[in-house]
DNA sequence: ATATGCCTGTTGCAATTGCAACAATTATGG
DNA sequence: CCATAATTGTTGCAATTGCAACAGGCATAT
């Protein structure tokens, strides 16, 4: 399952093995609702979800809290505060029973030159610089006015991904509205037009666009 | 000036010159309007601001150009596109006249093994973990529901990164409200609540909080 | 089967916001 | 110094949105 990660992707077997030594993994299961980590705590090491699914949100300065990314099989979490070694007050938690692979970053920062370190440590920045870019795709969705024209742009990001009109999101509706930025009623109540106007269909987290919403598909 | 960049923060003379020479450095000055990199343009090297300012945004899906990100004095650009060789719909604009020190990552990823390498290297990765971070902030700032809210948000990040109460933004007004992702009469309206409230002053893109926003300060 | 709790949809209402148009103020260029 | 452009502030109005409260559906456990 770890192949999935663009970390490990393309390994022979005994790479994958050093590369294992070479980061301390350590494989751990968490239960739904477990909380991995809180809002002052450091993060020694970065996860790689094997199975289930883990929440980042930020602790708000009012002290609520604020989903920041969902974290599914084969994506990472973490990497950027673990390799900094610094701290921030965000919180990650099991949305669901999962299994987490915990890897840390010390393995890269040290000195050695072997093949392999060297193509972990273009594999990690890569995946920083991955993650960026989808950032930028998410403050574009956050950064539009309405609703209406944040869910055109998440949905059409959740096509592209899915590579297809029907797809299944890992939010429940209160998950998803924290995650544009909107209220959950609101976000239910445009749901509910779209469909109307024939633009999708959907039942809980499950998708189905119609045609594309937008021009130039 | 480029010691302000992380970068090359603390290298001495030569390993300066060196780093310049492994990163195939070229500067260039660009007239206030000039635009780097339009929409589908690759990105071949990555950019350090010396002088001036940069504004990165996204085209938007219908079209229209939306702000990701202000580029001030010792700040980058581009890295994560300019590493992963890979194109994103990104416009970058000088906003003002610019000195530009663009840099290219094609040192950063052969394999060579010479100690300065191994610590841009290091540097390029955590400058890349840092803009995560950042980016966190700001998804933060976007996600919240009201001007107010954003603008309580984004005041206090500007405090916080001035060290003190009084600082200046990089925007005009209307660049302003693009961040915050707000139409500009409803800030400037916001704003004009603010100040009778007593909350802060401003001039143009100077202002001064008259104390903390938020509890917990 | 029944009860309980969670998730989702619906709706009225008040407040916020975007929009547009215009006024006022400040830069820019000749 | 004047003319012109650019930026900022103001305001009325309509539409969107958040809020709150509630109803129905679905799942789980007993």
């Amino acid at each position: 399952m770890p192949e999935r990660c663009p970390l490990f992707a393309g390994l022979s077997p005994e790479q994958y093995q050093s590369a294992l030594r070479l980061l301390s993994a350590q494989e751990k299961s968490h239960a739904r609702g477990e909380i991995l980590k809180s809002a002052p705590d450091p993060l020694p090491a970065f996860g790689l979800v094997l199975e289930g699914g883990v929440a980042v949100s930020m602790e708000d300065i009012d002290g609520r809290e604020m989903l920041l990314n969902h974290v599914g099989p084969g994506q990472t979490f973490g990497e950027a505060l673990c390799y900094l070694e610094e701290t921030a007050p965000l919180i990650i938690t099991a949305v669901a029973d999962s299994r987490v692979l915990w890897l840390r970053c010390g393995g890269l920062k040290t000195p050695g030159n072997d093949e392999l370190r060297q193509a972990l440590r273009l594999r990690f920045t890569a995946m920083l610089a991955r993650r960026t870019l989808r950032m930028n795709d998410r403050i574009q969705i956050l950064a539009r006015g309405s609703i209406r024209e944040k869910l055109n742009a998440f949905l059409t990001e959740c096509v592209r991904d899915a590579g297809g009109l029907c797809f299944s999101v890992p939010f429940d509706r209160a998950g998803m509205a924290a995650y544009l930025g909107v209220d959950r009623s609101a976000l239910s109540r445009e749901l509910s037009h779209m469909r109307q106007e024939g633009l999708l269909t959907y039942h809980k987290n499950t998708f189905a666009l119609q045609m594309q919403l937008t021009k130039g598909g």
